[in-house]
DNA sequence: TTTACTTGCTTAATCGTTTAAGCAAACTTT
DNA sequence: AAAGTTTGCTTAAACGATTAAGCAAGTAAA
């Protein structure tokens, strides 16, 4: 008799509360705590499941909650907290099959444990890159994680981020004089495979259109192929040696050149798969018989590798290990309160995937 | 027992002192006021270029501000405003090139404005999506533009974001059922050229890989399809239309039931590029000639259909133009604060764009 | 029976910013 | 000179959730 008393009385103020809703706002703590008749402190509590409040209480804090529809007001939980739950990702672009997959992974991780991520694009632009920052900084994520965009070079504003106390990973683009957590590939171990690769294919002039030697995993790869070339006792052709912009049309420039030699080479090393698609294009427009004629292998393992004719042979970068290992660092920076921590570099091995840019069938 | 109280209280006070001791506090308006010694208020207004504060005032103030590095703290204002100036955008996937363009110019359009955007993917998976909503309502979003998962069938979850007031704008893979604002092209249209085009190339077995019905897009591309062929008089032939999920490996599974077919198709218009990606690798296994035995046509625009030997014909959805649309319409719902708005459903022309899969040489 | 501890709440301050309201002082107008 | 207006600030109350501190009332231990 009392208990229902009780139940229809409860129910006379919710309907009260439910008819003032439709014309007002969303539901807040306050207003549960008004429909039972508690403090909003016993609400908040209970929604986090404190021991301190009863389970009779919780329960029908619960009941009232779900009636009312309410939603917690995240922003003024991350004023009070000082902690938004919200971690950045920076890329140069989303629209390439490296950066979405290790998006996705980081996305996966976060989101167990209670994190969501702001997604931005530099495009490729150091200006750009810096707004980007600013509006996460603005967003007052919790940490930022980041690929650097091609054109940068001033780390001024990357430092603006480590100054203000806030997390930052970077991954595969990264700068290794910034003191911060890295992961990525070994990329100088890769431009070995290749090239013991192209070697075994009885190639003897092989050319390599690299990236930007300012850009640490360029340079890297750069370095792996002149060390390479050397242990396989090949002679370093300074003309076989190109920078570029790695972009599809840079890749088409390149290769034109190369080709423009007097003494051609039997291979080409690109160090990204869209430049090396524009060398594949001129390849087929020049009728070069590929890999009879000059073998090709990219660099980053784009699925359109795999579409094109013939398939590229290219570098598997282990998109989703990254992703996940740029997670982990961040969540371990957030459950080590210690100001100095040791820092984290992580460097993958890569995988070398063949197809028929580079294998001469007549040898296998 | 009053030992361990007091231990306590002193490892409470450390652990406070500590704190204090390594957090480098960020600067507020409050340090602001007090260095100027006026009240938090006029540093407000000040840096918001209020009438009612002197101009030496207000130069005060932002030297004072750049001095102490001050950023602004984004959660209490868009607290104490209602607002977050953050919009929420659901894509399937952000490694299409239609959606990161689309996504792109949204970006571009609301940043200009002061929004900043948070980009989450469903993965075509309708359980997904409804973990993006609650995040992105969760995260105090001003308003979400989305394209619908492939799956969503069921639309609860997005009457959820319209019953709290927030706007959504769905493009592409929307719904009319949802009284919402609109932005797409003109799918019937489309199939209508493509059917043309295929009719010009002397074809007059046209096959239709089509998308799920259910979908309203696909559907209206079923429809022109079925339309074009009436007006042409070429007969519909139900051997000839096929539902699919329009993957890669979807539309070479397609292919393969096509050409199994007793009367084979002398071209095929497949509504995803994906999908053809797929009809295009098995014609090209079996050594079937493209266009002269079977033209081919896509649909999408995404950049390895000019790739891929023979280039495929497609459908250019205007990205860019889809993107801005949306994200202006988000902008003049926030501009308007009436609560009855006249929906906004904007339908765009697409473009046939012709290569070498449907372009018959001997003709032109 | 006194003392200590536990339970289950409440009170009030706080996070940093915005904004309605208010109030002197200076300046204009009549 | 009295009345009104403008200027340039201040005060204080929000926004919604969290949390340290406190306080009755009940339970357990000495």
């Amino acid at each position: 008799m009392i208990i229902s008393t009780i139940a229809i009385y409860l129910l006379k103020r919710l309907s009260k509360y439910i008819k003032k809703l439709n014309i007002k706002k969303k539901t807040t703590i306050k207003d549960i705590a008004n429909v039972l008749n508690i403090s909003p402190a016993a609400v908040s509590k209970a929604l986090h499941d404190d021991s301190r409040i009863s389970e009779k209480t919780k329960k029908a804090v619960r009941q009232i909650a779900e009636n009312l529809n309410y939603q917690p007001n995240h922003l003024a939980s991350a004023l009070r907290k000082g902690k938004s739950n919200l971690v950045g990702v920076i890329v140069p672009r989303t629209n390439s099959n490296f950066f979405s997959s290790v998006i996705q992974n980081i996305e996966e991780v976060l989101n167990k444990e209670g994190y969501n991520i702001i997604i931005t694009q530099s495009n490729e632009s150091y200006k750009k890159e810096c707004a980007n920052i600013d509006t996460l900084l603005f967003t007052q994520v919790d940490g930022i994680i980041a690929s650097m965009a091609n054109e940068t070079v001033d780390l001024a504003y990357f430092e603006k981020i480590k100054s203000k106390g806030i997390p930052l990973i970077l991954f595969d683009r990264g700068e290794n004089d910034l003191n911060v957590d890295y992961i990525g590939i070994n990329d100088y171990d890769s431009s070995h495979m290749i090239v013991e690769h192209l070697v075994n294919q009885d190639c003897k002039r092989i050319a390599h259109i690299g990236g930007f030697k300012r850009t640490r995993i360029f340079n890297n790869r750069i370095r792996g192929y002149i060390d390479a070339l050397k242990k396989h006792n090949l002679p370093l052709d300074n003309e076989l040696l190109i920078e570029s912009s790695l972009t599809t049309e840079d890749g088409r420039e390149k290769m034109t050149e190369l080709l423009a030699l007097k003494n051609r080479p039997d291979a080409v090393y690109v160090a990204g798969d869209y430049a090396a698609l524009g060398a594949l294009q001129i390849l087929n427009e020049q009728d070069i018989n590929i890999p009879e004629d000059i073998a090709l292998v990219g660099f980053g393992n784009e699925p359109f590798t795999s579409m094109v004719t013939p398939t590229i042979s290219s570098i598997n970068q282990h998109s989703s290990e990254i992703g996940k290992q740029a997670a982990e660092t961040f969540l371990n920076h957030m459950k080590k309160k210690t100001i100095n921590q040791s820092l984290n570099k992580i460097i993958l091995d890569a995988e070398l995937i063949i197809r028929d840019s580079s294998n001469k069938k007549s040898l296998s």
